[in-house]
RNA sequence: GCCACCGUAGCUCAGUGGUAGAGCACUCCCUUGGUAAGGGAGAGGUCACGGGUUCAAGUCCCGUUGGUGGCUCCA
């Protein structure tokens, strides 16, 4: 009976005997059956030499042809194999009573998580000699030798060895109940096998089973070392036994491996270029921010330069949004526990909100109660009857649990530091009635936000526990949503724009169209999406559609920028929010003299300052277009003779407004542009005596390597006014 | 939060139990110069903080604090 196998482009091969996926790619040309590495039958990935029986759809994963990319599958089985190289040369290099676990491959590489034991290490000292042999493995192209065992058989090979996570691991792809890990948080938190379990266990030996090198694995994996092309291993860090604190504390080597060594070179020249742009680095050259112990973990501290940035960064979005029709409001940045109560932000964020404020005089009373933390903490969580009886009835639902009700007697109240903008933003609203004819009502402002970070999740600026968003609500009537969410996406396109920042993707948060935890009716979900669908549409950038993705109140639209080298970063979102406007009892007057419901947008094109200026500042590696460095142009007089002549050029800069300074130390012209050049500011302006004849600067610009000439001193004043008015992106001004 | 590593001058870092160092930056002096570091001198330290071991601690041990990396993507 003949064999059916349908190949992606849809044609069908017929075999009139088993073949091996090899065979079917030798069929189909020489050339794929010399670069392929493995494939995909069913959609599931497997070795080249899988015995094809049965009629199925057959995928080759090729090495990519020269100057091409690799693809995905390509890459992950090459580093899945490149993990099992470097597990063999580490154990060569370190010892055999090295225990694997788990080594998996990742996106930008592999690792291998692994016991050591006591006595013994991985250095970052042994990197040299791992790589080595690791190069000697992939050089001897030893063939990637798949066998099977029966369960018990396989197992009771593994207790052989020793090595109980392997066991573990051969118990789980088994679908039995471990027998080995007693690590688990609880009996209930055991994770079930994600595959349907196997009755045969598969072992893979590097060259020869019981000769060479081998691994329990469940593959695939290239046909032979010498397809790897070229790994390496990179980095050491620690992990847990299936992630579990409570479980044994392992190893993790990370490595990575590419079709090509030029590949490996590139993508190793990346990182050193991204270690080289690290805000924080910069940062503290350029002196932009600080972070100070003292004043507190994750709290970022606006120097001087910073400030200069962050402020130019303010003012570009103010502009924009008072040509948008926005109003700007200043809120405080605490507000009553109650506030955050209605809007629902507290309890549900609790975890990472910082602790609520309890007035002395309280503290001291239930302290005289003798009340306990736990006592005290559900005093301050809970909620009076009055107050479930208004939500549930605003929300039309069981909105609070009956178990959050206490009685009024034992309630007692505080402060919060906001954790959003939203609550005083539509106390603001609330605060005047509105008619129909007054919306969309655009409220905005910079408003500073707390949360409570897990302390290894903080990172220089990009990680923080306060930070301000360019925060706006916009409060708007449904027939209007299109519009706003379309004034959104204009907004953050300018900003892009302007920036350089012209790579990015958008992602339409939708909701998953299975569950039932959303709020709002199907109608005006069905409206918001296709609104936030048509408005992505209409920037002509690259979106997706992520189900499951939107916010349990509306669905959103998230922005992904590509930066200079690559990297992507998420920015900010525009979510459209049916259940603020109801929690609050909103209202606006319509033409009906009846009160409807308002749609509230909520929109941070930048996500928060903190963080969009340590993007910006990896984006730019510290050089930022004139408008927005902290120092524009620096006047350099080749002596002490010209320095009165300097003093009137930096003079007529002041004038024009331009962030100047004049360098008028003992150094040479040469120490002086050495000086300024690491400070990464945009113009030299050199002056001698010949140029305080001709009342000239000559002019160097950061980034070309060499003096430009002269030009009069009013020209130049002129041409940069009108670059940094403009906002230009790059440095325009040359005699 | 948990684990590993780390914390020495403003910055980058050396210093394996015996008198705290270098380069850059800073101050002063010499040099008065034409496009990516001229020369010299000086100042600058409770070696993160607290405890311990030792005749002796930047160095070894314990604790605290802060930073960095990491905390599964079916073996």
């Amino acid at each position: 009976m003949p064999i059916q196998v349908t190949l992606p482009n849809g044609d069908k091969k017929s075999f009139d005997a088993p073949v091996t996926a090899a065979d079917v790619a030798r069929s189909i040309g020489p050339g794929l059956a010399k670069s392929a590495l493995a494939c995909k039958i069913d959609g599931e990935a497997r070795d080249l030499s899988t015995l094809i029986d049965r009629d199925c759809s057959l995928a080759i994963i090729a090495a990519p042809k020269p100057g091409q990319q690799a693809s995905p599958d390509a890459l992950y089985v090459m580093r899945h194999s490149a993990a099992h190289v470097m597990a063999e040369a580490i154990q060569d290099v370190v010892g055999k009573d090295v225990l694997l676990a788990y080594g998996p491959p990742t996106e930008t590489g592999f690792f291998y998580d692994m016991f050591v034991p006591e006595g013994k290490k991985i250095s970052s000292d042994q990197f040299e000699a791992i790589n080595a042999r690791m190069a000697e493995i992939i050089g001897a192209d030893r063939p990637f030798t798949r066998y099977e065992a029966a369960s018990e058989e396989g197992l009771s090979k593994l207790r052989a060895e020793g090595n109980k996570y392997k066991v573990d691991n051969a118990e789980r792809a088994l679908g039995r109940p471990p027998s080995v890990y007693t690590g688990a948080k609880s009996g209930s938190q055991q994770e079930a096998p994600r595959a349907g379990p196997s009755s045969l266990l598969s072992f893979y030996a590097t060259g020869a089973p019981g000769k060479d090198w081998e691994d329990l694995c469940r593959g695939p994996h290239v046909p032979s070392t010498g397809r790897i092309g070229a790994a390496r291993v990179t980095s050491l860090a620690s992990s847990y036994w299936h992630g579990d604190e409570n479980s044994d504390r392992l190893t993790r080597v990370y490595g990575t491996a590419f079709p090509t060594q030029a590949e490996l070179d590139a993508y190793l020249r990346q990182l050193e270029e991204s270690r080289a742009r690290d805000h924080r680095v910069i940062g503290r050259h350029l002196r932009l921010f600080h972070i100070d112990e003292e004043v507190g973990q994750g709290l970022i501290l606006w120097t001087p330069n910073g400030s200069i940035v962050r402020k130019e960064l303010q003012t570009f979005i103010a502009d924009e949004l008072r040509k948008q029709g926005y109003t700007e409001v200043f809120t405080p940045h605490i507000g009553r526990l109650e506030l955050y109560k209605t809007s629902g932000h507290f309890p549900y964020y609790k975890d990472s909100q910082f602790a609520p404020i309890v007035e002395r005089d309280d503290l001291a009373r239930l302290a005289g109660e003798g009340c306990s933390c736990a006592e005290m903490m559900r005093r301050v969580e809970g909620v009076s009857g009055h107050f479930r009886d208004v939500m549930n009835e605003r929300t039309r639902a069981q909105t609070i649990a009956p178990e959050r009700v206490i009685p009024d007697a034992q309630l007692v109240s505080g402060f919060l530091l906001k954790p959003m903008n939203c609550p005083h933003h539509a106390k603001i609203f609330a605060s005047a009635p509105h008619s129909y004819r007054d919306m969309p009502v655009r409220l905005a402002e910079f408003g500073t936000v707390y949360r409570w970070e897990q302390s290894g999740e903080l990172n220089g600026m990009t990680r923080v526990r306060g930070f301000t968003q360019d925060d706006a609500h916009l409060f708007c009537t449904e027939d209007q949503i299109p519009a706003e969410v379309q004034g959104c996406l204009s907004l953050v396109r300018v900003i892009f724009n302007t920036l350089g920042m012209k790579d990015y993707r958008v992602r339409v948060g939708m909701r998953d169209p299975s569950a039932d935890k959303y709020t709002g009716t199907k109608e005006n979900w069905d409206k918001a999406e296709a609104a936030c669908l048509a408005a992505a549409e209409s920037l002509g950038v690259p979106f997706t559609r992520e189900p499951g993705e939107a916010a349990f109140y509306g669905p959103k639209i998230d922005f992904v920028v590509k930066d200079v080298i690559g990297r992507e970063w998420q920015l900010g979102t525009v979510q459209v929010d049916y259940n603020m406007a109801i929690r609050f009892d909103l209202s606006y007057i319509g033409p009906d003299n009846r009160p409807h419901r308002p749609v509230v947008i909520h929109r941070a094109p930048f996500g928060s300052m903190e963080r969009f200026c340590g993007v910006l500042i990896e984006h730019f590696a510290g050089a930022f277009p004139a408008w927005l460095s902290p120092q524009q142009a620096r006047v350099l007089p080749i002596s002490e003779k010209t320095n009165d002549y300097a003093q009137r050029v930096l003079a007529a800069l002041h004038a024009a407004g331009v962030r100047a300074r004049v360098d008028t130390g003992s150094d040479r012209i040469q120490g002086k542009i050495k000086a300024a050049a690491d400070e990464k500011v945009p113009y030299l302006l050199v002056v001698g005596p010949r140029d305080a004849e001709q009342n000239a600067v000559s002019v160097r610009v950061r980034g070309q390597e060499k003096d430009l000439g002269a030009m009069p001193l009013g020209l130049f004043v002129e041409r940069l006014g009108a670059e940094i008015r403009e906002r230009r992106a790059h440095l325009s001004v040359t005699p």
